[in-house]
DNA sequence: TGTAAATAGGATAAAATTATCCGAAATAAA
DNA sequence: TTTATTTCGGATAATTTTATCCTATTTACA
């Protein structure tokens, strides 16, 4: 469904908002250990995030990563995603046509059409504070 | 969403299905021209639709693909799908951790999992039959 | 019986995704 | 000012997915 570069986005993402509610910057090193990632790839990624700014990097010692403490509740999954994997899911043809389009749908497009929007809907009403919460208080968990 | 193995999978199939319903065997090149996919790795996807029952294959002069015509109606997506592509479209982690898991969830694990079951429902209740009459009423389209 | 038309299947290649490595630049602190 | 720490960014490698090529096998038909 989502790109290993995407999942690793989503948790890597929530890690560092979660420590930023405590003022907290985290290292690469540390959210790779934290979501099991490849460290250097995860770099990457961050990276693309930081330029999308939806996260904030800080060079040098004591540096890191961080999000605006007041952005993490608007912050919606559908940005980090959009960030790493485009809006191919919600937008390309679920039989792989040129376009999606009403006009000359393939044979799935009415059916695919409802779940890709719902996706779509998930997407946008999921925010970084609520999946960060989530983890917080132990309800569900970043790695295994 | 789905693999572009399982895209010519399904798209074949269709073509297949339209022209068993007539008593016509379909030659590889007809299906790769038909559904825009490579003749090769077409070839190979429909070995595997060939091993798994869905469909059926002669060789030599006259050879060629079909399909069971009392079988069409009964072939669902979700078999394709699963001969190509294996079950981890809806039984995969959507962020990856090892097993999606209600005792041991990801963040977006129930969110996720509305989607993910939608998406199996559709597969699970679509068959070739009402695909294949779509495009033979020129509703939907196979390529472009 | 021979030949042309097909699928089967192994080997290989190209492209995309995932992953690693290393030096440069920035920053805090000694 | 030097050093340790940390992100940045370019180059490269490994893996997976997608695609191609070539030969063997099967079959209809002249
Ligand atoms: S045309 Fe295929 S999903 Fe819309
Ligand atoms: S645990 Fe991630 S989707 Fe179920």
């Amino acid at each position: 469904m989502f790109s290993k570069a995407c999942e690793y986005g989503i948790k890597a993402s929530i890690f560092i908002a979660l420590n930023s509610y405590q003022e907290k910057r985290v290292s690469l090193k540390a959210i790779a250990k934290e979501v099991a990632s490849p460290e250097a790839f995860t770099a990457k990624i961050l990276q693309d995030l930081v330029r999308h700014e939806i996260i904030n990097s800080v060079k040098g010692a004591h540096g890191g990563f961080e999000i605006d403490k007041n952005k993490i509740s608007s912050i919606k999954l559908e940005q980090i995603v959009y960030a790493i994997d485009g809006n191919k899911i919600y937008s390309g043809c679920g039989l792989g046509l040129e376009i999606c389009n009403e006009l000359h749908p393939c044979p799935v497009h009415e059916k695919f059409k409802s779940i890709r929007s719902e996706l779509k809907n998930m997407l946008e009403t999921t925010n970084l504070e609520e999946l960060a919460l989530d983890i917080k208080s132990g309800i569900s968990f970043l790695k295994i």
